[in-house]
DNA sequence: CACTAATCGATATTTTTTTATCTATTTAAA
DNA sequence: TTTAAATAGATAAAAAAATATCGATTAGTG
């Protein structure tokens, strides 16, 4: 389909455009896109090629069309039903995020082992038990479990949620999963990231 | 020096090897942590290649040592300094982030716009007022910017951050930035990576 | 109306990252 | 002591991603 790093930036690309498009302008070129997100305008006009958008030479992309089809290429986020465990500093700030929401990520339940956290509200999710875990996602399948949790229990927990039939894990854990060929995992290593931006600085030094 | 990916990796072995080094054992092999952590032999000992372990056939590294070695090598971290720009929901969650202390992050400053926020504490950081940034800088060097400002308050606020001599940037608002080319920005865009894993899923069925 | 400069889109090249192959070494068992 | 199995480490190949090249097209200009 397309690389990992494309669709980032396609979202960032899309974002941008929504600003441009309100702005009032009707044409953009990659030099300009380019230029304004500090990227090559070959690899801009690259990653919009899978767009069904073709550009007019010496004028750009019709700026409302090739927003439609980054609309439409999103849209693999829609209705994307997913649990999140562990309720703790970064699942509250991932839950009252609303930026998810205009890919349609939607948050069907919460779980934590807290007692002092369940059955308490976070931007209107319940906490559940998560001893109740199996049962909910029994009634209702979910696409992707969102571990937030201390790395001690992701690995656990990450095995509970494969058992539930859950189809991806979206990890925050320092982590590495051992899981299923068929389930899909993403990694999100945000110390890890904090290291790369340190030995850059090192590098320039 | 070595790739990024690689870096990231490095981080999860040095946890990996921490947890495994309590537990008593003295040698493991690239074919163990690879079975460990979901990876191949081969990426694990060209990983390990850049320290300066030479790993025993049939054994395969000294636990300790390793670890050690990745200590050191994973130290550019150490004494960073830093400020934190929106005290929100994702700056919360990262000041209250133990792991980063691990790492050598130090968080100097905090900065808000937001009177509610001025001058509360997070895990005992004090939140000063952003208009009194450039004079704080002005005293402490400070070496990266943390921005978690919603999307529309990031490029003027990197701005204001370069002005003030930061070296890095750590941005975590979708946008990619406009910045000298001696700054160092890294983009964390945890949306986009949500829609990453979404293409995945729909990719599989 | 012709000319110029900008920019697209297809193709090619380069660079980076991952994966494979092969040889030498070492340990543990025969 | 010999032999077989496992694994490191060097080198090579493949895959993925980024960057460059170039002809075709078109809006604006004289
Ligand atoms: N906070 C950050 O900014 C940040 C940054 C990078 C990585 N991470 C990672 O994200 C994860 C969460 O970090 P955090 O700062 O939110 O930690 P936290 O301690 O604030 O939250 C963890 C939550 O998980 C819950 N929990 C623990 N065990 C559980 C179980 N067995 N079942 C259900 N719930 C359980 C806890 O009750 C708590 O609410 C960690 O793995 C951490 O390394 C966090
Ligand atoms: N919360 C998440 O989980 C999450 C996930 C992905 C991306 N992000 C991104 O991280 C950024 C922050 O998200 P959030 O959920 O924490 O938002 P938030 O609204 O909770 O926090 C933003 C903070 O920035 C402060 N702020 C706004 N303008 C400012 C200014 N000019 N100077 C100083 N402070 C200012 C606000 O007062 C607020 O405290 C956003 O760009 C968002 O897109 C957040």
């Amino acid at each position: 389909m397309c690389s990992e790093p494309t669709i980032k930036r396609l979202s960032v690309y899309h974002k941008y455009l929504k600003e441009v498009e309100a702005s009032g302008q009707e044409f953009i070129s990659c030099t300009k896109i380019a230029k304004n997100l500090h990227l090559l305008p070959i690899q801009v006009r690259k990653d919009l090629s899978i767009t069904d958008i073709v550009g007019k030479p010496r004028v750009g992309y019709h700026i409302k069309d090739l927003r439609d089809s980054l609309d439409r290429f999103l849209s693999f986020g829609k209705g994307v039903k997913a649990c999140l465990i562990g309720a703790g500093n970064l699942g509250y700030s991932l839950l009252r995020y609303k930026g998810f929401d205009e890919y349609g990520l939607d948050i069907k339940f919460v779980f934590d082992n807290n007692p002092d956290k369940i059955d308490t509200y976070i931007d209107g999710h319940q906490v559940l038990d998560i001893k109740n875990m199996a049962e909910h996602l029994s009634k209702t399948e979910i696409d992707v479990g969102v571990l937030t949790v201390p790395r001690v229990y992701a690995q656990t927990l990450a095995n509970k949620l494969v058992e539930c039939g859950v189809k991806a894990l979206w990890n925050f854990a320092p982590i590495r999963l051992l899981i299923p060929q068929n389930v899909v995992v993403k990694h999100e290593n945000i110390a890890g990231s904090f290291l790369v931006l340190a030995s850059r600085i090192k590098q320039i030094r």
